[in-house]
DNA sequence: ACGCATATGTTATAGTGTTACATGCTTGCG
DNA sequence: CGCAAGCATGTAACACTATAACATATGCGT
C-alpha cells in the first residue's frame, strides 16, 4: 500500500464547494444535506454532490463513514498519511474522531496478510458514547 | 463489554425464516433480496425484515456489513465470542470471511479506553481481493 | 481543427430504511 | 374471568441514499 505523502490536485469548482462544505461542518454531512447546503452555489442534483465526493475520497481529503452513510473532511495535516484510520462516532451528540494508530494499523496488515488478501481498503468504526455524554 | 458465551434465545416465525434465508445462503444478502426469498412465506413489506434482522443481530446470529447493505449469518459456533469480529471482503466475487482476532481487539480496546469513549459496537470491514481472485 | 479525457448538468429510477397506525397474541394480575 | 401491558405482526405510505443514462461543455495535446 502506498503511505508516502501527497499533495492534493487542484480541485474544480464543485470539489472544492463540496469540500468547503465539510470543512465548515462540525461534523459528518451526508451527501443530501451536502446538497441543500449548495443550492445557493448552483447545485440542483445528487450526482453532483456524488462525484464531487468520490473524487475528494479518492484524494484522501474526505472519509466515508459507513455506519452514518455519511462524510467528514479528513482532519489531519496534508503531510500526514490518511490510510488505515479508525473513527469513534458518538451515538449521543455525532461527535466524530479520527485515531490513527500504528500498532492497529500493523496487525491488521499483519491479519491480512496471513489471509493471502490483498488488501484496498479499511472500514473501522468504533460506535458508543464519548467522554462528555457518558457523564450526561 | 459482555463477552460471555450464550444460549441463542427462541425465534419467532419471522425470525426464524430470515435466520434461514441467510444460512442457506453463500454470501451476504440485502434485506430486500431476502424479502423477495421469503414472498412464498408470505412477507409483503420490508419491515418484516428489518424487525427481524434488528433482533438476530442483536442476538448475535446475524452480522451487518455496513459497507455492503447487507447480512450475512454469524459462521462461528454458538459458543464462541461474537464481539469484536473483522470481516474480509472480496470486491471480485463477494466473498466475506469472518476474522476473530484478539490481538486486534485488544488493541481496538485499548484505543478506545485511551480515548475514555465507552465501546457499544465496532465495524471492521476490509475490502480488496481474496487470494483465488487475485490470481484470476 | 480534431480527438480524447474529464467535468458537468438533468431527468428518471433503483435501492435502502423508517414512520405511523392497526391488529393480534400472550402473560400476569386483580 | 376481565383487563392491562408488552411484544410480535401486518400494511401502506413515505423518506433517505445512490446510480443509470444521456446530453453538453471544457481543457489539452497533436
Amino acid at each position: 500500500m502506498d503511505t508516502r505523502p501527497h499533495t492534493h490536485p487542484d480541485l474544480t469548482r464543485n470539489q472544492s464547494l463540496v469540500m468547503g462544505a465539510l470543512a465548515h461542518a462540525d461534523g459528518p454531512l451526508s451527501a443530501y444535506s451536502i446538497l441543500d447546503r449548495l443550492r445557493d452555489e448552483g447545485f440542483r442534483a445528487p450526482l453532483q454532490v456524488y462525484r464531487a465526493l468520490d473524487k475528494l475520497v479518492e484524494f484522501g481529503m474526505v472519509h466515508r463513514l459507513e455506519s452514518l452513510n455519511a462524510f467528514v473532511a479528513c482532519r489531519h495535516p496534508e503531510y500526514e498519511c490518511h490510510e488505515m484510520i479508525a473513527f469513534t462516532i458518538c451515538e449521543a451528540c455525532g461527535q466524530v474522531t479520527e485515531i490513527s494508530d500504528d500498532t492497529l494499523a500493523r496487525r491488521l496488515k499483519t491479519l491480512v496478510r496471513e489471509a493471502a488478501f490483498a488488501l484496498k481498503t479499511s472500514t473501522v468504526e468504533l460506535r458508543g458514547l464519548c467522554r462528555a455524554c457518558q457523564s450526561a
